[in-house]
DNA sequence: CCTCAAGTATTTTTT
DNA sequence: ATACTTGAGG
């Protein structure tokens, strides 16, 4: 095919992007310029213009949805399947090389895949048999810290070699002992997936070769939160034919919290000579208004490729910046604006987003938009399959297809209750330690009288039905129908009748039609192995669906490579945007900063920042001032409703009012107290105080000078 | 073994 | 404010 055709549609810096098939390629380019195009079209030119078969493609997204969208339009410009090739996330191609190397790696390709609660409840019960209950840090802690080594690539073994601090010399035995149960339960959790391929390939110069000789390409998209592990994987795969195109924006990297490292992207014509480096500088997303709060506010950040960004489109209207009383206000404002975009001026609601720093902000929004009448969509949070009845069902099946799994046995064995209860499991769970065979294995083939006779015979009962339903593997749709019917669960939910058991037996039924669906578009592998596999690695906006017609609803991180006609970025307030753990560690505000950007260009034309002056965070009042963010966007770029416009006042004023409720005061005559209760705001705001010599006073804030303790 | 109630920690973002 | 853990009692 003549390339020009294709091409059509680039500019002649994506065009170079693309043509430039041999060696490495570092596309650095800023949002909205057309690097994820530009890699979808290097797909389709690889294919069509040259002729590489699909299947010796590998190319990594940030999410399914965005792999299976780059695939779908990739397909559209061959104009035929690309079948064979190799396009997901880190996670899920990683997935892939693993079930057809387990073995290599002491698994079996049914091994399961634990999520992070699974693995939190995995490190717990370690430290319990550590008798590390009260150690100084939490499960939760320690769960992270051993991420972060595997996002590092750093072994049981090495850690034990450089461990200084008293803490982490702790850790070396849960970290060894967490790595040896997953082990045993021939299970990986989402870390150990990509180290293990790099393991993999570092340690079997067989396998390596092989792998990497089959990828000719490989192309990476949002190169600039790939963590040390990817990095290296990256290299690994591109060894033999060096033929490697990464793109990415370094002031979109986002995920610093989760090993993501900026250094990858700019150390990358380092690391891999003879690298040519791509610019792309006009932005085709946003109007001019909003591409010029974007620059103003990424200009302050120190840590950074300077990039130029430009745009030809029209100025387009300044964004707004809304501040409201407080965040019910700002919730009911916002979906104002909403309901006229949509009932005035014809808008799809498809087109409107909400973006906030966290998931707990979406409660009040999406209050309103109900009591609005306005469809809507909430992105994150705690997604469908982490919820725990879901878990519940999932788990029933990770044990069906891998008999190994304890964790799954242990959390279900008694689901519904069949007498085997927490001392039972436990006994269970230390016979099966000491004798080196899984859980299961015990209970199908084991004398069992260390337990009580209803336990026994609980568990008969219960591994009898899971061996029943082994033999219908081979269908999710057909055996999750007869799980749900045979275990009763449904049924244990109707009689617990708690509010919320209605919901949840909703979601069974929404489990089996997941799964019915699932069946129904994989006709040639409806396993439980295949379900469990997409599953278990789905990202929240792989839940999102773009053309629902509903307003969607979603953190930052979300919407991260998402565009949308009109956003709202709500809760800009010090404390929350950036959060108050990045206020004194310069390196976190650029990243919230950097955040910041990413959320201001997702938008194409309609643009509203907001913030509440009070909000309500875990039960009492604050006052808040205005995101730093906001005041380091020139004044005349902004357009401010509903308060003053001078920050720098504003920052004042509240600077001498940071007290919330329940804060410990001094106060010049009455000594030490309490705050009981806040009315109005700012210089007239009156407080209740509890003094501890003088009990309950009312203060009128303008005439008194408290002092925070 | 199970249930209920009081007490405690907790949420920043996610594969 | 809420979710989760822990302890007493059935
Ligand atoms: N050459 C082009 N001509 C016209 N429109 C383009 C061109 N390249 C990209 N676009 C459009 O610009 C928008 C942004 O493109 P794309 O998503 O590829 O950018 P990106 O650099 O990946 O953005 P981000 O960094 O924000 O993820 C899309 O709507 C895309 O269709």
């Amino acid at each position: 095919m003549k390339s020009e055709e294709l091409l059509k549609d680039l500019n002649p810096d994506q065009i170079k992007g693309v043509i430039e098939t041999e060696g490495p390629v570092l596309v650095l380019a800023g949002a909205g310029s057309g690097k994820t195009r530009l890699l979808t079209y290097k797909l389709a030119y690889l294919v069509k213009v040259l002729g590489i078969p699909a299947y010796s493609i590998f190319a990594t997204t940030f999410t399914n949805k965005a792999a299976g969208e780059m695939k779908a339009r990739a397909e559209r410009l061959v104009g035929g399947a690309l079948k064979g090739m190799w396009i997901g996330t880190f996670h899920s191609l990683c997935g892939r090389i693993l079930r057809i190397e387990a073995e290599a790696l002491g698994l079996t390709p049914e091994f399961t895949i634990y999520d992070e609660d699974d693995s939190l409840r995995l490190v717990k019960q370690i430290m319990r048999e550590l008798k590390l209950d009260n150690f100084k840090v939490s499960p939760r802690g320690v769960a992270s810290y051993i991420s972060s080594l595997k996002e590092k690539l750093i072994t049981p073994e090495e850690f034990s070699a450089i461990a200084m601090k008293g803490f982490e010399s702790e850790i070396v035995p849960v970290y060894k002992e967490y790595q040896a149960a997953l082990q045993r339960s021939n299970a990986v959790d989402f870390d150990d997936m990509i180290m293990y391929v790099v393991y993999l390939f570092r340690q079997n110069e067989e396998i390596h070769h092989r792998w990497a000789s089959r990828f000719q390409y490989i192309l990476v998209d949002e190169f600039q939160d790939t963590n040390r592990a990817q990095y290296e994987l990256v290299k690994l795969l591109s060894a033999v034919h060096r033929n490697v195109t990464v793109v990415g924006d370094d002031d979109q990297s986002i995920y610093g919290w989760r090993g993501a490292e900026i250094r990858n992207i700019l150390n990358f014509p380092n690391d891999f000579q003879g690298t040519k480096i791509v610019k792309l500088e006009q932005n085709y997303r946003s109007t001019r208004r909003i591409l010029e709060v974007a620059n103003a506010i990424v200009k302050n950040n120190s840590m950074r490729h300077e990039k130029r960004l430009w745009c030809n489109s029209e100025d387009g209207s300044l964004p707004t910046l809304n501040i409201y009383q407080n965040e019910y206000e700002e919730g009911s404002g916002i979906v104002k604006i909403i309901s006229r975009l949509i009932n005035d001026n014809g808008v799809s609601p498809n087109n409107i987003a909400i973006l906030y720093r966290t998931n707990a902000q979406s409660r009040i929004f999406e209050e309103e938009l109900r009591r609005a009448n306005i469809p809507y969509q909430v992105v994150g949070g705690i997604s469908f399959y982490q919820r725990s009845e879901i878990k519940d069902m999932l788990a029933y099946l990770k044990l069906i297809v891998n008999p190994k799994d304890n964790l799954s046995f242990a959390r279900i064995v008694n689901l519904p209750p069949r007498g085997v209860g927490k001392s039972s499991i436990q006994k269970l769970e230390k016979e099966s330690a000491s004798r080196g065979i899984p859980i299961f294995t015990l209970c199908r083939e084991g004398q069992l009288d260390f337990l009580p006779h209803l336990a026994q015979s609980g568990i008969k009962n219960f591994v009898s039905l899971i061996e029943e339903l082994k033999g219908k593997k081979d269908d999710v749709y057909v055996l999750l129908k007869e799980l749900v019917e045979k275990t009763g669960y449904i049924k244990m939910l109707e009689e617990e009748a708690e509010p919320e058991s209605e919901e949840r037996i909703e979601n069974i039924y929404e489990l089996l039609s997941s799964a019915y669906a699932f069946s129904e578009s994989h006709p040639e592998d409806r396993s439980v192995e295949g379900y469990l596999a997409e599953v278990s690695l789905l990202t929240s906006v792989d839940q999102w669906d773009p053309d629902s017609g509903r307003v969607s609803l979603m953190t930052v991180h979300s919407a991260k490579g998402l565009e949308f006609e009109y956003v709202f970025v709500a809760g800009l307030e010090h404390g929350l945007f950036p959060l108050a753990k990045a206020e004194f560690d310069n390196e976190l505000l650029e990243e919230e900063r950097r955040l910041f950007y990413v959320a201001t260009t997702r938008c194409k034309r309609g643009l509203w920042y907001s913030y509440a002056l009070t909000r309500r965070m875990h039960g009492n009042e604050n006052f808040c001032k205005a995101s730093q963010f906001l005041e380091e966007i020139p004044k005349e770029l902004l357009n401010v409703e509903g308060g003053s416009c001078d920050f720098a006042l504003q920052y004042e004023r509240d600077a001498d009012f940071p007290i919330s409720v329940n804060s410990r005061v001094l106060h010049p005559f009455f000594g030490f107290g309490r705050v009981l209760e806040i009315r109005g705001r700012g210089k007239n705001a009156i407080v209740t105080v509890l003094f501890e010599k003088f009990g309950i006073k009312k203060l009128a804030l303008a005439f008194t000078e408290l002092e925070i303790v």
